[in-house]
RNA sequence: GCCCACAUAGCUCAGUAGGUUAGAGCGCAUCCUUGGUAAGGAUGAGGUCAUCGGUUCAAGUCCGAUUGUGGGCUCCA
């Protein structure tokens, strides 16, 4: 597909310019879903039905794709005036370079292309956008126009529909309207209200993740929200973090709200000396942090100001790292597959452009990583430069309901904080050494997790997540007094369960639970009160007929228990 | 933060080309209905049209600013 959405972001470009006339042009590649251009020309939303037009021209007059080779200084003097072109140019380390020409629009680039533009049946574009030139802010920012492109006008229309279903699972319109969660402007952006069945959710989850962590060693910790500015700034914080600081004074003394929760695990780890035979310790906290991000980057709860992360640190030592990496990889996956994501991408992040510690021991800790990432024989790419300025890291991204990447779980090593804050621990000789530091996260924040749980699932929670479990739906009122002695009998069995004891139809209470995505609704009629049965509906198989009452609820236990994916 | 777009009832949206008391569906309240597997009916409450300023005899509608939201870009320990 890659050549056919490059060919036609060619198209759109020669409609472009024959629209705007001579202007400059940036970059314009095919992308994992499609293609863009970048222009230097305002070009507004209402512009490109006009675009479009010009387009399905340039199709119809079938052009056909040719290749022209010239000579860096042909190149050049053809360039003149195409600045961007120009720098790109200059990177090319070749004699000759290849233009494509389709009619009168010639391109410098490398190809390859389809035949004719006339094999473009179906096309759309999608979006227009600013992008830096060059991704970068401080360069000038150029128009960007997505598009996407097919051979049939089915083909794009299906695409059209399965983005259209994707939206449906948007958790910002799923949150709210299954009751978990609001984000009210008045309060601020990024900043999360989980309401009560939103707060059931996280608290199963939380549940689960505490359970998790002491099965595997880890002691759990709870550490304040706010601490001196000096704190942070012998962490380095401040001078690397800065920006994403929020700061607080109160009578002349400076505080700032935790953005991270390291500095808090190790006052604990320095409270007292330690051993070689401690190691490794493994302290664990939800920690709740607070980051200002710039405001246009806010998403949801993709992307908030205050998260709670699933937050640990492991202080060992050299020979212990891997091992450590090793097991923490582990528990990362099994969790992710436990909650039924299996699509993931992972990345290893190499040291960036500001940073603390010697060389030696960035490639120390890069290759510690990039050895168990091998050994384990997980497909990864290197992420160059993306490295926290303490340490390298693997990262673990999900994917949303639009195939967008967010970062969840995290495994970075640290060889830096423990020098900052002088940690050691004693040896078997007697004498001080230097522990290391992990810092993980194997869900990420419940903020962000929880948001792409939502869109995993579309809002059908597994059992053992759904905030309501069973809901009672009487036929008429005079089933009203049995349904409540069941509702009794399954909340005292721990089942979440609710009553629908409108006077409404039956149909009606069915679409209601069913728009709520309740996984069994329970229906009793004359018929259940008479044998004291129930009859059940699963929100995704219908009617599964009758049962006894002790009989279902030992059913539901069974897959809560399991905590199966249905 | 930057580019583009958007902002009308709790929610989803109509509102013609500026012209009296701004509409619908859902939801909510009250009443009627007691119906067997995805929406039963009636009545009613609910809006200073995001905010501020401007143009005009007249602004939900046109212009500007601000705030917020959406999609990208940049950023993301």
């Amino acid at each position: 597909m890659e050549e056919f959405w490059h060919s036609t972001s060619h198209i759109m470009a020669s409609a472009v310019c024959r629209i705007f006339g001579d202007i400059k042009l940036g970059i314009g590649p095919a992308i994992a879903e499609g293609f863009y251009y970048d222009f230097d020309c305002k070009i507004q939303d209402e512009d490109l039905p006009k675009i479009e037009d010009e387009m399905r021209k340039i199709i119809d007059e079938d052009q056909r794709f040719e290749k022209i080779v010239m000579n860096i200084d042909e190149a050049r003097k053809f360039l003149e005036r195409q600045t961007y072109k120009l720098e790109i140019l200059d990177e090319i380390d070749d004699e000759h370079v290849s233009f494509y020409k389709n009619g009168s629009f010639t391109d410098l680039c490398k190809g390859p292309h389809i035949e004719r533009t006339g094999q473009v049946k179906a096309f759309k574009l999608l979006k227009i956008a600013g992008a830096y030139w060059r991704g970068d802010e401080k360069n000038p920012m150029l128009t960007r126009i997505y598009g996407i492109s097919f051979e049939s006008k089915e083909e794009l229309d299906d695409y059209l529909k399965k983005q259209e279903e994707a939206k449906k699972r948007d958790h910002r319109i799923l949150g709210p309207q299954l009751g978990l969660f609001e984000i009210y402007d008045e309060v601020g952006g990024g900043l999360a209200f989980w309401h009560p069945k939103g707060n059931i959710l996280r608290d199963e989850i939380i549940w689960f993740l505490k359970k998790e962590h002491k099965n595997r060693g880890y002691f759990e910790l709870t550490t304040p929200h706010i601490g001196k500015i000096e704190l942070w700034e012998q962490s380095g914080h401040c001078d690397y973090y800065r920006e994403n600081i929020y700061f607080i004074e109160k009578e002349e003394e400076n505080y700032v709200l935790k953005p991270m929760n390291c500095p808090g695990h190790i006052m604990i780890y320095k409270s007292k000396m330690r051993s070689y035979k401690d190691l490794p310790i493994r302290y664990f906290e939800l920690g709740t942090v607070y980051r200002y991000e710039r405001s246009g980057v806010l998403h949801g709860l993709l992307r908030v100001r205050g998260f709670t992360q699933d937050d640990a640190h492991i202080f060992c030592n050299e020979s212990q790292l891997k091992n450590e990496i090793e097991e923490v990889c582990r528990f990362a996956f099994d969790m992710l597959s436990r909650f039924g994501f299996n699509e993931y991408e992972i990345y290893l992040s190499t040291k960036p452009e500001k940073y603390v510690g010697e060389d030696e021991i960035w490639d120390l800790a890069t290759d510690a990583l990039k050895g168990v990432l091998e050994e384990q024989g997980l497909n990864f790419s290197i992420d160059p430069g993306a490295g926290v300025f303490y340490g390298p890291k693997i990262d673990i991204k999900l994917l949303d309901a639009l195939n967008r990447a967010w970062q969840g779980p995290t495994i970075q090593v640290d060889f830096n904080l423990p020098d900052r804050f002088d940690l050691s621990y004693i040896g078997d000789d007697g004498r001080k050494y230097r522990p290391v530091m992990i810092h993980r996260v194997v869900l990420g924040s419940l903020e962000r997790f929880i948001g792409c749980l939502v869109e995993h699932y579309a809002g059908k929670f597994p059992l053992w997540l759904s905030p309501t479990q069973v809901i009672i739906l009487p036929i008429t009122d005079n089933q009203l007094n049995y349904a409540k002695n069941v509702e009794r009998i399954f909340i005292s069995e721990g089942i979440r369960t609710e009553l629908d004891s409108r006077s409404e139809k039956l149909q009606r209470k069915i679409k209601d639970a069913q728009e709520l995505k309740i996984p069994y609704m329970i229906i009793i009629g004359k018929k259940e009160e008479e044998q004291e049965k129930i009859s059940i509906r699963h929100r995704s198989k219908g009617d599964i007929g009758p049962y006894g009452i002790d009989d279902f609820i030992k059913n539901l236990k069974d897959e809560i228990r399991e905590k199966l994916s249905i």
